[in-house]
DNA sequence: TGCAATGAGACAAAAACCGTCTTAGTGTCT
DNA sequence: AGACACTAAGACGGTTTTTGTCTCATTGCA
């Protein structure tokens, strides 16, 4: 049963995805959902009671994880403190501007992408990102630091991603770890 | 009045191709089209009175000739007939393949290409065609071979399109010139 | 000033959408 | 066979969107 539920949930928000890739969020209905999925209403309804909101935020909840895990498997192989850190931040900054995980994970359309990801997602970005990514850190840093660290590691990329600067672009190797030196503490050469 | 006129409604109709690309035909509405025309629902449907039917048909006219117009630029400077078909072939399917001058001709979603294609647009491309392409082949044919030509090379354009086989690709100049001289009348090679 | 064109928005009618519910069908387990 | 869980199909009333029309104020220009 429970594995019946979890596949059934999963294509259907796999159908969510298709959709929405289609159509865009704001023009996205609950039969389109159900066409995508070959699942009738009365099915949707049953898996995500609540409808249009409970499915997106499930949705939402699926990438996000999806979108630390992979970020964390990329980031594992790393020696150092600092190769880890540039590691997440060129993987995540990229990931970002290739897919459309961030639509997805907001659930908005482009021109509400900026108001979302400020107000509403960071928060829970950081919430995440400080669960996936703190283990990550831990043999450098105490816990505290290291969930000190990543909360402010996971605003910077947000915000490079949200207004990107012609000094530091982190989908490149280089500036990132040029900026990481500069600006992030435990690191070799930061201002401290 | 007339020049203003016609901006105005050319105008509108470069918003609802803009919009038609973002949000798609079926989920189009006069708003969206208002939106990217910047321009108040009463004077679009002033510009084009019965709406969004009258709107979309229009669009069709317009690419339509667009379409056969560009075609026709593109095959003049041959100077026999079979270069003149070969051509004529090579820049339709390439450009049906490319754009979606299709969807925009036929107002229609992928899924309903087909149908619409066949049933329903056909024969008016057919017409369209005739007109702008007949006279390319007058030089070489009377008036009524050469209508019935275009006619035949228009329908196998649009099935190759729709269909397309592993023996000719139109796009590609040398298969379909051996499809020209394999079967069709009035080209060296072909079967009478 | 007078005139033609436009923007803004109110309005009712039509359409689309939502969420719930019933019914009938299907496959599984005992 | 019979009970059971699950689903597709679709009817339903209520809500929201969209449509097309209309009025009125404003703008730009002769």
């Amino acid at each position: 049963m429970s594995v019946t539920d979890q596949s059934l949930s999963d294509a259907i928000l796999d159908a969510t995805k298709v959709a929405i890739e289609r159509w865009g969020v704001e023009r996205l209905t609950i039969n389109d959902v159900c066409e995508a999925a070959k699942v009738s209403r009365a099915t949707l309804y049953r898996a995500f009671p609540g409808g249009k909101e409970v499915l997106l935020e499930a949705l939402r909840v699926r990438e996000l994880e999806l979108f630390f895990t992979t970020l964390r498997a990329h980031a594992e192989g790393e020696t150092t403190l600092e190769d880890t850190i540039v590691r997440c931040m060129v993987v995540a900054t990229s990931e970002l501007r290739n897919d459309q995980h961030l639509a997805l994970m907001l659930a908005a359309e482009p021109g509400e992408v900026a108001t979302q990801l400020t107000v509403q997602g960071v928060p829970r970005i950081v919430r995440v990102a400080t669960a996936y990514l703190t283990p990550l850190l831990e043999p450098y840093l105490s816990r505290k630091d290291a969930a000190d660290l990543v909360e402010v590691l996971a605003r910077m990329v947000i915000s490079y991603f949200l207004a990107p600067s012609s000094r530091f672009d982190f989908t490149n190797e280089h500036q990132a770890r040029a900026f990481v030196r500069a600006h992030v503490p435990f690191t070799q050469g930061a201002m401290q």
